[in-house]
DNA sequence: TGTACAAGGTTAAACGATTAAGCATATATT
DNA sequence: AATATATGCTTAATCGTTTAACCTTGTACA
């Protein structure tokens, strides 16, 4: 890897300290009242080398890197991945850098990127929080690095949070299931302490209770890193148990999807033997051959608007925003 | 954002030098000869003060981040979404960092992402190039910034690339469709320069000469930006025309999936009607009434391959690997 | 004539870590 | 006793950029 060319090359070319070259560089040249000439010529040599200054120092510096750490779930999962390439744009907008973690919904992991990520200087975070990361999130808050969490929260750790209405959007799907006619609405979601996890199951719990159909109320909640077996396990022991159930609502895209193929593997129809509304747009959504609703997030908006929060936090506002976005529900044939 | 402890105030609690700070958190105690009792009371201090190295200042110092630039066509695209995840476990491994960027298969975006990296000197790329982003592939060759394309390559840039075996994975679909009893076999693919593109057609080409049937031969080839409108309209050109297909073979996973809609608007039969195979694997062909066929990609290994032959070359090695992966015909449905 | 001040530049410290070179002192070797 | 070697630590340069502080010269003004 050659060396490239740095501020000193172009001084010494020209005959002039490293100071000034810096000041043309950076559009100075007025406020630092550097002669014409010597502009002109700073920058046709500069040009000429092709001169890109080294971040690495002017980070130094500067203290600042005019990056961002990004971490999600899983960037391989297609929501993060969309979520991924809108923030990317969006901070390149501004001239940001986004790098990325995958944490596998893991504190440990996830601690570990925030690590990685501050050594590395990032000027600020983007976190999907796993469940118990509250201490790493508070160490963040306490050394007062920007931090915007997107798609949950964490209750009791005050920093800026962007979510979707998670207890209105169940809570609506069920009535939804319920106005279509169903009766045994079951829940497919993660067991999670995660705050749009809870609502998510509360929605679902509280608009079957105002329905006057608590007695129906019936919740799997799976362990993240069994999900597909657990789900396989789970809709098996719904099917043959005492309240089958006839209506089936899934608390995540990936569980939605894991659904499918439980519900395909058991030759069950939709939406006559069994009602399905899904979290989340999906290619699969629409080629299952009841065509799935579903819960839709505005992630476009949800991964604009962090990085706006998180620019604005960056460049020293001390506003703690909570943003609350609101679903749709896109129906199709999946329920009646 | 509070200031981090650096090696001097550890030199200055313990009252000795930041070299010996330095040598001691790097592990170079005995090598360096520092005092036992030194390197007990300099551990107790950093880990009393929550020590963390400054990467940037390190970085700088040692003229490389241990960064990793990786430049796919859309993080959002699943197929990238996977590689880039297998990439950055892999090169976590590694105690490697990677910034991603997505192309959009444009390559003046391609050349801003390099750009970018570049100032942020990432020791190494890892691309998925774009069409007519030769010059600045060359351009990172000709400054011996290790590089590694990925998914395809291009002619004349000497690079280690590492690709799937394109000709053949088309070849034997064609063939397989052939063996099925299909006699009108069309392709869609993208209109692209590109090598990979250009061995896909090549093997759907030849494929049709061998088996006599280069009478049939019939290529969509549609602009990636356009992709969505130009399928609907090429495939009812395909349908309306004098040749219409008996059945269809996709060059993308993209292109697969929008294949998958426009199909299904028109309601067609397959594989009665119309045989398909797409490409990579996807829920959607999962989910599709008749479960597609598809060419399937060691993606795993081309993303950890990758990582190994970067890392192979930012360490030093000049060897310039060419590898081509096998691919995996995954029968099901969709052709008979 | 002396004082201000503007114009146009340089110097050098700083960011934090790395590392070659040097300087004592103690011990071993002849 | 003189020299060599080992031990244990410090100094200071370096990476490339930024930026406060300073220096010099020329011009304006009283």
């Amino acid at each position: 890897m050659g060396k490239r060319v740095s501020l000193k090359d172009i001084a010494g070319k020209v005959g002039v300290s490293t100071a000034l070259v810096s000041y043309v560089m950076n559009g100075l040249e007025k406020e630092k009242r550097v002669g014409l000439e010597i502009v002109v010529k700073i920058k046709e040599v500069a040009a000429e080398l092709n001169y890109k200054p080294n971040q690495i120092a002017r980070s130094l510096r500067k203290g600042s890197t005019n990056t961002i750490g990004l971490i999600v779930a899983d960037i391989a999962n297609p929501f993060f991945g969309q979520l991924a390439r809108i923030i990317e744009d969006e901070a390149g907008k501004h001239n940001y850098t986004v790098i990325i973690g995958s944490s596998d919904e893991n504190h440990i992991k996830s601690a570990s990127l925030i690590d990685t990520f501050l050594d590395r200087q990032v000027d600020g975070f983007i976190i999907v929080p796993s469940e118990g990361c509250e201490k790493e999130i508070e160490a963040l808050v306490r050394k007062e690095v920007p931090v915007v969490l997107v798609d949950r929260y964490l209750s009791g750790v005050p920093t800026s949070y962007i979510i979707l209405n998670n207890y209105k959007a169940t809570y609506e799907a069920v009535n939804h299931l319920v106005d279509k006619g169903y009766k045994r609405i079951a829940m497919i979601a993660y067991k999670s302490s995660l705050i749009h996890m809870q609502e998510r199951i509360r929605g679902y719990r509280e608009a079957l209770i105002d329905n006057h159909l608590e007695a129906t109320i019936q919740i799997k909640e799976l362990f993240y890193n069994r999900a597909k077996e657990e789900l396989e396990k789970g809709v098996s022991e719904l099917l043959e148990g005492d309240n089958k159930p006839d209506a089936l609502l899934f608390a995540t895209n990936a569980l939605s999807i894991s659904g499918l193929y439980a519900i395909k593997n058991h030759s069950i129809q939709v939406p006559k033997e069994m009602g399905m509304i899904g979290f989340d747009g999906n290619e699969a959504f629409d080629f299952f051959y009841s065509p799935l609703t579903y819960i839709e997030q505005p992630i476009e908006v949800m991964g604009k608007e962090s990085v706006r929060i998180l620019l604005d936090k960056i460049k020293g506002s001390n506003n703690t925003e909570h943003i609350e976005l609101q679903h749709l529900l896109i129906q199709r044939e999946s329920c009646g």
